[in-house]
DNA sequence: CGAATGATTGACCCCCTTCAAAAGCGGTGG
DNA sequence: CCACCGCTTTTGAAGGGGGTCAATCATTCG
């Protein structure tokens, strides 16, 4: 399972993402994309660090990646997660201020992000197709901003299993989280033992049931977790 | 002083902004930018309302203007305060999905949405420079959201302070708040009492001083004021 | 099976919220 | 000029939600 890593990158490129809708009407970059070579990443594993030089950007395949900034102080805040179809490692700066680490075993396809970006200055719809692209992400990090600015532990996590539900598509009732505690809660600005218990509580509520070692979550009644969201 | 609006336009466009270079680098951008009409604002009078067709696109002159958005039970997210220079209103969708307020007296300078983006269809390097410009904005709206993931007041009112500070330019050592307290609330995530409180405790730390109304504020011990933040 | 990692649950405490009151500050009019 | 009013800020006291510490349970893997 965990053999041959084609390693020609070590640690490399920036941060973002959300372009989900690249593969259906992105016609140059989706065909970059699939030239370019895959990586494999255990759980845990990073897929760049702060601080790295930006050389490559990344598609993720398979698996969630897990896009962070380490604070002064050793915490961890996670900016979001990146799904299979979102693109991780666009930016402007020529090193990249986020980490980014796999909560699970993934797969992520990398390509040179100098091409990318030099294609983007003489083609307009390339360039256009970037800007929406960045445009969607930053509509998530607001709505994630929200989530975490409200009040109580309660309406987080509900804003969060309502966002798992949209990216993760597939069952409309149920959501995977691919992803531990701790990873959520620094998500949510929460601690490990402060998402446990809330989730405990959303079950006791008969809103969410949780099943296969708390990583399958079936949303049992979504109007009331949506109010419960305070969206 | 409030007198002749040149009131061609009701409710408008979206939100959004950060492009202080605009007026470097932007060519012709700068160009439409300049022959654009100017909207005078009241304090808390909107530029635009969530739901608003997105028809135009504005640039703050004067004053700053409160982006938020508002939750189902009534409250009031805001997600970034854009002061002279910034773009507010560009986007993707048909309609905006945030508000736009002034929080004092400000000028805002608007045109047309559709003009702008046909015309980044044609011109690669106007398509690049908002792609830039979102990435700009992205990235302040990911250090909101470390700072309001943070667990103490006193993190969330250093962080705020010192990106006032990067924005304000003028004076490194004076940060004015050209916005109520409820205002500052609504972002940090915290209440007026509290963000009175914390004031209050800073300043008795001899990290800031707050003078004329409240509004003033001068920045006594910076490094200091950097470690409070965890950045 | 036993060790390691992660999840859950409990008890206690602190920080922020809530409720309440007072004090600044700016305007307007007598 | 000052009294009065509205708006905002400040400060105080009490309560609650989540953090912290700690123990138990569950799952995986060697």
């Amino acid at each position: 399972m965990l053999a041959s890593h084609p390693l020609e990158i070590g640690h490399l490129v920036v941060p973002q993402r959300r372009t989900q809708e690249h593969a259906t009407s992105g016609g140059d970059l989706a065909e970059r994309m699939r030239s370019a070579s895959i990586r494999k990443l255990e759980s845990k594993e990073h897929v760049f660090c702060e601080g790295d030089p930006r050389i490559h950007v990344f598609q993720v395949e398979e698996g969630v990646i897990a896009i962070y900034k380490t604070l002064s102080d050793g915490r961890r805040r996670i900016i979001d997660f990146a799904y299979p179809g979102d693109l991780i490692g666009l930016g402007a700066g020529k090193e990249h201020i986020l980490s980014a680490q796999a909560t699970c075993q993934a797969k992520v396809r990398c390509h040179s992000a100098v091409a990318l970006e030099s294609l983007a200055e003489s083609d307009a719809g390339l360039a256009l197709k970037l800007y929406k692209s960045v445009c969607q992400e930053l509509e998530a990090t607001r709505d994630l901003l929200v989530a975490v600015g409200q009040r109580g532990a309660v309406e987080r996590l509900a804003s969060f299993l309502l966002a798992l539900r949209r990216k993760d598509a597939r069952d409309p009732d149920t959501v995977t989280l691919a992803m531990r505690r701790s990873d959520i809660a620094d998500l949510l600005g929460l601690t490990i033992e402060t998402v446990s218990r809330t989730l405990s509580k959303l079950r006791a509520m008969r809103v969410i049931d949780v099943e296969q070692g708390g990583t399958t979550v079936t949303l049992r009644d979504i109007p009331r977790l949506t109010e419960l969201s305070n969206a």
